[in-house]
DNA sequence: GGAGGTATTAGACAGAGTCCAATTCTTATC
DNA sequence: GATAAGAATTGGACTCTGTCTAATACCTCC
């Protein structure tokens, strides 16, 4: 799951066209999430990006994902009630989410059709549409 | 909103139905919840069951909820990274999430077709399924 | 190489939620 | 109505995620 080689200039050029300086802990970061492309936690990425020497502060991680987020390069999973998760698939998906593990599956959003949804409240524009399938094992 | 007075005898006897016996301060958290219909934060109960005279404590509200929960007679609501909300309405139903605001509004389920979910993985079995318009203000 | 802006940092802090051992309530039984 | 056993409640300490702040380090451009 890890072969996924990102090259730091493919990075830094990453984090260039949506309007993020490229510092060296930024692309630590940007690594953690893009050469996994899982879900991970913020203290996750503050494990990984420190798993050799200690180089980025958890301050760091936690702006450093916030600016992910708002420039639009990566995006919050709000399914854990404990914990957010950040996503480097941007593309339109939806997830399954088992509440006996924490594990977080992608759902291609394609074959997927929503009708019915009412109109959006009066003066409110639409920030996103999350779909969530709970799961957990049958037995148990 | 705060008309739908429920008397205490038809919330204990919908505690038993749902297999939970009716203490003083089980009733007064239900109440919380059940004369309101509205969507609530374990501290926003807190705060209401105290009003008066103190007379529940923060972990009986955290044990209550979750036991609520548990047995079915309310629905945990995820969609704040900060904290949980606690439905009273569980008929199948989806929300709209102003994330400005943090309002949080039914939408009805009937009308609405969801096609093209794949199956679910290998041994899981559904635990819900959430659906979660946000929205925020157009101008905003 | 210096000035000014941006990024990073340690560590204190805040808020939600959990845990525990001690106490108090319920309830069933007599 | 008294009592014993189990269930519920409690204060308070604790954990964990995330925020804030003021100081430091780092670019970058002149």
């Amino acid at each position: 799951m890890q072969s996924k080689d990102i090259t730091r200039e493919a990075l830094t050029d990453r984090l260039r066209d949506f309007g993020i300086g490229p510092t060296h802990q930024r692309l630590e970061i940007a690594h953690a999430l893009f050469s996994r492309m899982s879900h991970l936690s913020a203290d996750q990425v503050l494990a990984i990006v420190n798993q050799r020497h200690a180089e980025t502060s958890k301050a760091t991680v936690y702006n450093t994902l916030k600016l992910f987020v708002d420039k639009g390069l990566v995006r919050e999973v709000i399914v854990d009630p404990a914990k957010v998760f950040y996503d480097p698939n941007t593309s339109v998906h939806h997830h399954f989410y088992d509440v006996e593990t924490g594990d977080i599956t992608d759902i291609d959003a394609a074959p997927i059709t929503i009708t019915g949804l009412p109109d959006l409240p009066q003066g409110k524009t639409s920030a996103g549409l999350d779909l969530i399938v709970r799961i957990r094992s049958r037995s148990g």
